[in-house]
DNA sequence: CCCACAATAT
DNA sequence: TATATTGTGG
């Protein structure tokens, strides 16, 4: 790591150790960064840079931690040179469960628990919305493990996606092969609206017999494809809510557009990517 | 502890 | 409806 402030990340106070460096840092009010791009749209669109969402203070605190965990893990487990997905943070329903606590607790109420360290964990988090996105990296990654290896934990880690819980993957996990299980068969077959689910080849291994129409569509209507952004708690005049989809950059582009598995047969994830961000929310 | 899966819960 | 949580069994 670069050296600099002798500062040993992981050795063990992590968590603590990064809200030390946050410490003497400005807030993020201050620095704008979070609800605003760094680069003008045009410009970006000039020298074909993807922009990047805005990110508010929780993606940053969870940032932390994930970073710092995976370092541990790196760390730990030097095994096998598996590849992993650039970073990426999921959308989530931060907003509504914030705006419900912000509800009534703006008003003056704050007497009870006066200011509790905010313990980093523990924090309910909001709903994972998989976007289709996130959907596709998860696809992705489980096609190249095999079934065998494609087991909760794994998949997370190989996701890579800043938030992302082994709960919240054995949940779609389960979901997804139930999917499959009824998708066994009719599987080439009128590339309707592309499933979530089904868009993606199945892995290796599934594939047979016909029956039952499957339900479960899950697809982004043709035209406007759900955004992992979501409004941030801010109050600067950065409306930040929707992104528009507008021809330039659609939001696939986030991390990778790629025609097809790029590291199903080749492998090319390992190069840089965006920091695709957005508010893996959680407070 | 992790995983799969079904049944609930939200 | 989608996702989360819980309970059981391996």
């Amino acid at each position: 790591m670069a050296d600099g402030d002798g500062g040993s990340v992981a050795a063990n106070g992590d968590t603590a150790t990064v809200k030390e460096w946050l410490l003497g840092l400005p807030s993020d009010e201050e620095l704008t960064p979070l609800s605003q791009s760094l680069i003008p749209p045009g410009l970006a669109a000039a020298f074909g840079i993807k922009l990047e969402p805005p990110r508010s203070m929780s993606d940053v605190q969870r940032a932390s931690q994930d970073f710092v965990e995976s370092l541990r893990r790196q760390i730990s487990s030097s095994s096998s040179a598996i590849k992993v997905f650039p970073s990426f943070a999921p959308a989530t329903e931060e907003d509504e469960s914030a705006a419900k606590e912000a509800e009534e607790s703006d008003s003056a109420f704050r007497a009870e628990n006066s200011n509790d360290e905010i313990s980093a964990r523990a924090q309910k988090r909001p709903r994972l919305a998989w976007t289709p996105q996130l959907h596709k990296r998860f696809v992705d990654v489980i096609t190249h493990l095999g079934i065998k290896n494609a087991v909760p934990k794994t998949i997370m880690q190989l996701m890579n996606v800043e938030g992302l819980t082994r709960e919240n993957v054995a949940s779609h996990l389960q979901k997804y092969r139930q999917y499959l299980k009824r998708m066994q068969g009719i599987p080439i077959e009128a590339p309707s609206s592309s499933d979530h689910f089904a868009s993606s080849p199945a892995p290796p291994g599934i594939q047979e017999t016909r029956q039952i129409p499957v339900p479960m569509p899950y697809a982004p209507p043709p035209g406007m494809i759900p955004m992992p952004v979501i409004g941030m708690t801010h109050h600067h005049g950065a409306p930040v809510a929707m992104v528009p989809l507008n021809s330039a950059h659609h939001p696939y582009a986030a991390f990778g557009d790629r025609p097809k598995d790029s590291w199903t047969g080749g492998n090319n994830f390992a190069s840089m990517a965006p920091y695709y961000h957005v508010s893996p929310g959680y407070k």
